[in-house]
RNA sequence: CGGAACGUAGCGCAGCCCGGUAGCGCACUACCUUGGGGUGGUAGGGGUCGCGGGUUCAAAUCCCGCCGUUCCGACCA
């Protein structure tokens, strides 16, 4: 491909709107142009290597059995209601102003849909089914350039099963594809467990690339090999337990104490002795929740333990109204209105305990939360903080910044039984279909391998998804020399089944060309000049170490073709 | 949705405080020059100054409203 007649219109300065590397880059390369917030056009350099991921992951889907489907990205508002999910994703679905549709963020109502209608014995499946296809989201605030957008390419995977058994097997086939994709796109990733948040189901991972530009929190410690998403991270810590003195509760006055911070400098109390009391609404239901001392309520972990579909905090007017005080002074003892309640393992049959006495300005203290709280169950619901053991060998804990490039999910049976997606097993007996979803987002896995692979000048791409895989710079192309060996050398290095991108600019110096070839980062560059000519010689040089080799004329495709297989593993 | 900043040529910016001819660099066009790390020069083309109102003889500039973009936070399968 003659770079004179290809259309890659880069730019030397950054545009101001663009803050992280890969979505600098990917403007100046040409790959993409912004059209409004969250939407973009990918412009023929960088469709080239959307595309090259797009066929990795179809290589590698086709692998375990995947059949690829297409799927309409309008689809009718009343089968997501079935499901519970418009109210699920809320502002994050677009709806269409003049009929009753929905563009879909996800496929799994569709698939089911179809499964519904088709696959009814237990001798139909298993089956996985596929669709790279355009995903709309409307995200309150897309960021760093296509990571996070309003519209992007997603691979979703579906499997159905007629066994719990079968679902870790086709969980497990989806498991070890992705390794390979990601492996094959040259991504440095790990795999966290996390949580099945609005998509309901059992189990789930994610699959992470570490980065100041993620948006998630991992916690793990790689000796232990334990990694999770904060969302769902634990950690060891000891509980509160009983103190053996256990009188009955005592009201006090706590006039200027609100936080937890304020009671321990006040009265000198542990922080862990007070039982923090939180109000949170899940599905329009109101719950109390007891964390200890200034533990943070993790909101995921609150939403798959009251198993609600939506839940946020109270206001200030519902909690004076359901206990009779404001934020800061709420408990167990003396509510205004009986509520369901909860707390943090932690907090287990815990006495001793101080906390608010539903009254401005007073606290309870010596409350035994087994004689004076009613409690309904104990769960894990407090977010992990770093330095805290881990749950398996109990080291201390790290947390990084991640993206999230792919997910994958046990579904279970939540969409096949809204939507009556039944079969009958080898008795003659109906069953819902078991189901997985499995993710990548191609854009994300694009920015992130840009993320790990530039430096000061541009991209340096992996050979996998490169747009092309050789840069001929023509240096001094007017000297037919030069044009008459760089015209050759494309045309070999093409017949030979390499991609080429040949700089044949005329009257553009060696050094603006240089500038450009660093930028857009083709792993070869492949240069022909005269000051190597001469001696019969051309000049590869390799841009993601920056090695030159010089290597008669007549080796270079040789050269290009074993160096292109060496970059690749 | 809270907090903040910014909208002037394709891109990066100045001009605004103190109202009076719309500017600079890059990119683009033509010619000359140079030729292994963004050559140098000459001459050009391109802007309803985000939109709408108001004040004024006169608004990019002052006032009000809206829209858009970005950043921090909230949210985020």
């Amino acid at each position: 491909m003659r770079l004179t007649r290809y259309f890659i219109p880069t730019l030397k300065e950054i545009p101001a709107e663009a803050v992280i590397p890969s979505h600098q880059l990917m403007l100046r390369a040409g790959m993409i142009r912004g059209l409004s917030s969250g939407i973009y056009s990918l412009l023929p350099l960088g469709y080239r290597v959307w595309k090259k991921v797009m066929q990795i992951i179809r290589e590698e889907m086709d692998a375990i059995g995947g059949m690829e489907l297409h799927l309409p990205a309008l689809n009718p508002k009343e089968i997501w209601e079935e499901t519970g999910r418009v109210e699920a994703f809320g502002d994050t679905m677009f709806h269409i102003k003049n009929r009753d549709l929905v563009l879909a963020p996800t496929h799994e109502e569709i698939i089911t849909h179809i499964a519904q209608a088709f696959v009814h014995s237990y001798k139909d499946m298993p089956q996985i089914w596929y669709q790279i296809q355009t995903k709309f989201r409307n995200e309150p605030r897309p960021k760093s350039g296509v990571i996070r957008s309003r519209q992007f390419l997603m691979k979703d995977a579906y499997s159905l099963d007629n066994s719990w058994e079968g679902l870790d097997e086709s969980y497990q086939k989806h498991f070890d594809a992705y390794c390979r994709i990601y492996d094959r796109c040259g991504l440095n990733y790990f795999v966290v467990g996390a949580s099945s948040g609005a998509m309901g189901g059992s189990g789930s991972q994610e699959f992470m690339v570490e980065s100041d530009a993620g948006e998630d929190l991992c916690a793990f410690n790689m000796e232990s090999g334990y990694a999770a998403n904060i969302e769902v991270a634990t950690s060891k810590l000891p509980p509160i337990g009983r103190v053996d003195e256990n009188p009955e509760v005592e009201k006090f006055a706590t006039p200027n104490a609100k936080a937890i911070d304020d009671l321990v400098e006040q009265f000198g109390l542990p922080a862990e002795r007070c039982a923090k009391a939180l109000v949170y609404f899940a599905d329009e239901k109101p719950w109390l929740i007891f964390m200890s001392g200034n533990d943070q309520l993790n909101e995921s972990k609150l939403q798959t333990a009251l198993k609600a579909n939506v839940i946020r905090p109270a206001h200030d007017e519902e909690l004076l109204a359901l206990t009779g005080a404001n934020a800061g002074s709420i408990g167990p003892v003396n509510l205004k209105t009986k509520l369901p309640q909860i707390a943090d393992t932690r907090l287990e049959h815990a006495n001793d305990m101080v906390s608010g006495a539903n009254e401005n300005g007073f606290h309870y203290r010596n409350i035994d939360l087994d004689r004076d709280a009613d409690i309904q169950a104990y769960h894990d619901l407090r977010m992990v903080e770093e330095g805290e053991p881990d749950p398996i060998n109990g080291l201390p804990l790290k947390v990084k910044k991640a993206i999230e490039v792919g997910h994958i999910f046990k579904l279970g049976t939540k969409y096949s039984e809204a939507l009556k997606a039944n079969f009958l097993d080898a008795n003659g007996t109906e069953h819902p279909i078991i189901m997985g979803s499995y993710g990548i987002g191609v854009e994300r896995i694009v920015a992130c391998h840009i993320e790990q692979r530039h430096d000061k000048d541009g991209i340096a791409w992996h050979p996998s998804i490169a747009p092309f895989h050789v840069h001929i710079t023509g240096v001094k192309i007017e000297s037919d020399l030069v044009r008459e060996h760089a015209d050759r050398l494309h045309d070999h290095l093409e017949a030979a089944g390499l991609e080429v991108l040949y700089d044949d600019r005329a009257g553009v110096s060696p050094g603006f060309k240089f500038k450009d070839a660093d930028l857009l980062g083709m792993p070869l560059n492949v240069i022909v000049g005269e000051k190597h000519l001469k001696d019969g010689n051309i000049e590869v040089k390799i841009r993601h170490s920056g090695e030159r080799r010089i290597v008669p004329v007549e080796d270079v495709v040789d050269v290009c073709k074993a160096l292109i297989n060496e970059l690749s593993v």
